[in-house]
DNA sequence: TTTAGGG
DNA sequence: CCCTAAA
């Protein structure tokens, strides 16, 4: 699962991975659990005070694997962590009931740390947002001004707004800066559990009582992180907490957690492929999914690299082999979004709106035939968490300037972005 | 149908 | 990307 990560963009090997890579392999993930619990918690030792500070962590500190525990020290730990006795003898129930309450009780806020030279330091929040309130208008501005020559070549951040002024307030509220966070909550659309929401509650439910639920709880959510080099949230390092069913709410690491439990995907029959994109032709019946998914991202990667004048269409009827897929189970085959694509996006929801997508997908992307409405709004979506996540961690670099009238600081955000796909470098100047 | 949001 | 509730 970490491999994902860097094949995803290929050459990664200049952003310095060497502080950071052996101390997530040693504590996150590729060595077992069993080594882990196994050691005497010296692994852990080495955080500083805040972060064993906290209570809950005291013990987890102690018990890293609950696996390896025997039903008595499972008593134990249950009693450090609630205050009280279980007649539970149920080592399942208890290791889930007390994983869970560890996790919950994380509040820690994932984006205040740094995970640097083999330390975890904490960030002190003041300036941790600096960057935040130029995230789309640094998109627009540092794709135009890279190497496109755009129809928008440098709208303002504040065309964003003052094109649809209400009809983005979730955008306008992301822009405003920090105090957003419960803002942005209460803003949301409530939202009803799903079905398969309820349907899985009650799956763990009669797993508590019965037998063990499937020797394949995998862990949930390890490759789909957004974690660079730099920076990796708490829970993270403790990949343990497995056991624990919940997932972090990822939009700005609000550590809203979520009762979640991996389940194989319901299959759906799908009508035909072939209507989505009418270029492909039948031949790839039975070749193996992942290879040709894998050839056609580089692909993809190559044209985008080639169109760089982008935007003529050049990309439309891209052959690109879609797997069809032998029988039942069937998935849109992956296209990995290019930079003309990205643009074409920012460009839209700065003409339209974030949120017309529909629009978005009729005047702007006439030549991504692919691209559905709901692909841009999931675009945009991952492209906000990227560039959020990005903006508390990037590596200030302050630069000296001499001048005539005096010496001048200027400091440049460098941002820590491995596939670089949008902004490479965004720089702001302050004195 | 479109949008929003969780998975 | 997929799925689905809301609008």
């Amino acid at each position: 699962m970490l491999e994902s990560s860097s094949i995803d963009d290929g050459a990664d090997a200049r952003s310095e991975p060497a502080p950071v890579e052996p101390f997530l392999q040693t504590t996150a993930s590729t060595s077992s659990l069993k080594t882990i619990g196994s050691l005497p918690a010296a692994d852990t030792s080495n955080f500083p005070d805040d972060v064993s500070a906290h209570p809950d962590f005291s013990i987890l500190d102690g018990h890293l694997c609950l696996d390896t525990l025997s039903v008595r020290e499972l008593h134990q730990a249950f009693r450090a962590t609630f205050g009280r006795q279980t007649a539970s003898k149920d080592k399942l129930w208890l290791k889930r009931r007390i994983a869970m309450a560890l996790s919950n009780s994380c509040q820690i806020p994932t984006m205040n740390f740094l995970i640097k030279d083999h330390k975890v330091t904490l960030i002190t929040g003041l300036g941790a947002h600096a960057g935040v309130d130029e995230v789309p208008g640094g998109l627009i501005n540092d794709a135009s001004s890279d190497k496109h020559q755009h129809q928008i070549p440098q709208v303002p951040e504040a065309n964003v707004s003052t094109t649809e002024p209400a009809a983005n307030p979730s955008l306008d509220q992301s822009l405003s800066g920090d105090g957003l966070q419960s803002d942005h909550k209460a803003a949301k659309r409530v939202r009803k559990p799903t079905k398969r929401y309820i349907e899985e509650l009650s799956e763990i439910e009669s797993n508590h009582v019965g037998r063990r639920p499937s020797p394949s709880v995998k862990m949930p959510g390890q490759g789909q992180t957004l974690h660079t080099s730099h920076q990796t949230s708490i829970t993270n390092v403790y990949p343990h907490a497995k056991v624990a069913v919940t997932r972090l709410d990822s939009i700005g690491g609000s550590g809203v957690q979520v009762p979640f439990v991996s389940r194989i995907r319901r299959c759906r029959p799908r009508e035909n492929i072939a209507s989505l994109l009418p270029k492909c032709p039948q031949e790839n019946r039975e070749s193996p999914v992942a290879d040709v998914s894998r050839l056609n991202q580089k692909h993809g990667q190559e044209m985008e690299s080639k169109s760089t004048e982008g935007a003529s269409g050049t990309f439309d009827g891209v052959p690109v082999a879609v797997p069809h897929l032998t029988g039942e189970m069937s998935r849109k085959h992956h296209r990995a979004w290019t930079l003309s694509e990205v643009m074409k996006l920012v460009e839209g929801v700065s003409r339209y709106g974030a949120g017309k997508w529909s629009e978005i997908k009729r005047y702007s992307f006439t030549s991504y035939p692919h691209r559905s409405s709901v692909d841009l709004k999931d675009k945009w979506r991952n492209l906000l968490r990227a560039s959020l996540a990005e903006s508390s961690h990037e590596n200030r670099v302050s630069v000296f300037t001499e001048t005539n009238s005096g010496t001048s600081t200027c400091t440049y955000i460098v941002k820590s972005e491995r596939a670089g796909r949008k902004a490479s470098a965004n720089s702001s100047a302050y004195k």
